[in-house]
DNA sequence: TGCTAAGTGGAGGGCACCTCCGTATAATAG
DNA sequence: CTATTATACGGAGGTGCCCTCCACTTAGCA
């Protein structure tokens, strides 16, 4: 758990702005570091972000407290994704778009999927949480497109995130062959 | 690559007694101790296997040659077991030692993924040639039972080795269940 | 403007990977 | 059996990483 969940701790008074906008910044120089590999230490993600290694160590105790902050934060991309395209995009569109972002989510978790399982194991919380988020989004977006009838309506929101996660998680596809397979999965689900 | 493949380098003088007993002790030091975790410190094995440390890295220059020759000794030891079964049990009971011995070496796999994953890029080679081994492994047990009339003749060892495989490197399967499916693929394949 | 809780930053402890090189010894030749 | 030498051993120490600690700084409030 990270020291705070929202602006204001749990008592007391809200947290200092200096301290809200270096934990966006280390969250986000976490994230860019990441991209290339999990190996990156400690002292680099701090640099990126411009700040000393005490501040980083205050805000996320352990490593794997940085690696939850960037998946939750991973998580909650995807699910506004989902949000904005059923409001702002004709509902095949949507659902198109919002597949593919999902899976480009998805992929770059394959990267740290070792350090994924211990941050579930030591935080079960995060696992089910996390997973419930993105379930609802996956079935904002596909209900949408159900009731509009772009969808076929004998699938469910776990059969699509099942499907599309373990996809990507399998070891043996390559980036490119996910892709091709998205095209696939969107095919088979449009009423034509 | 460890430094020698068999008994001899490539030219020249045979291995020293010494060298190769504490290569095996190696090993051996090894696979114990990553049974429980891949976080085990070179100092750890080598302290176990009764060595220097200084020796540990002249038979494995980095980390990573460690976790491939432990992967390679245990492709190895599941081939053994085929050779084994083949010609020590009843064509159904061998299929049945073999299959269970074969899921027992894919799950201890589970733990390392990454690991091995990084290995097999290091090393396209090591890839390929396990694989073999194992599909070769696969396919002696799944034929000669074929042969003997106990085992349904529309499979390939390919398609039992990528089941078997694919189930067990499943994050979301318990060793449990993976038990149970194991019971419950040898049923389908059995003539009745 | 001054007070203080909240926050910052970096020196340094401890541990892990790996290198280097002086010492020891197995294998061979005389 | 002894001498020779390539081969192998072992561990002190270099480097880098995770993390702790605490003296210093600052935002926010009265």
């Amino acid at each position: 758990m990270t020291i705070q969940e929202s602006a204001t701790t749990s008592e007391g008074r809200p947290q200092r702005a200096d301290a809200r906008r270096n934990h966006e910044r280390l969250v986000e120089a976490a994230r860019e570091l990441f991209e290339e590999g999990t190996d990156t230490s400690m002292e680099a993600i701090a640099k990126r972000a411009g700040v000393g290694i005490g501040t980083l160590y205050r805000h996320f105790p352990k490593r794997i407290d940085v690696v939850e902050a960037v998946y939750r934060d991973d998580v909650e991309q995807v699910a506004i994704v989902a949000e904005r395209v059923v409001v702002e995009l004709e509902p095949w569109e949507a659902i198109d778009v919002f597949l593919h972002a999902f899976v480009n989510y998805a992929l770059g978790k394959r990267r740290f999927l070792n350090e994924l399982r211990e941050a579930f194991e030591k935080n079960p919380e995060l696992k089910s949480a996390s997973r419930e988020r993105l379930d609802g989004a996956v079935r904002l977006v596909l209900e949408t497109a159900q009731r509009a009838g772009v969808v076929r309506t004998d699938l469910t929101s776990e059969e699509i995130y099942g499907l599309v996660g373990s996809m990507c998680m399998s070891a043996l596809l390559t980036t490119e062959q996910c892709d091709r397979l998205i095209g696939l999965i969107l095919d088979g689900l449009r009423v034509r």
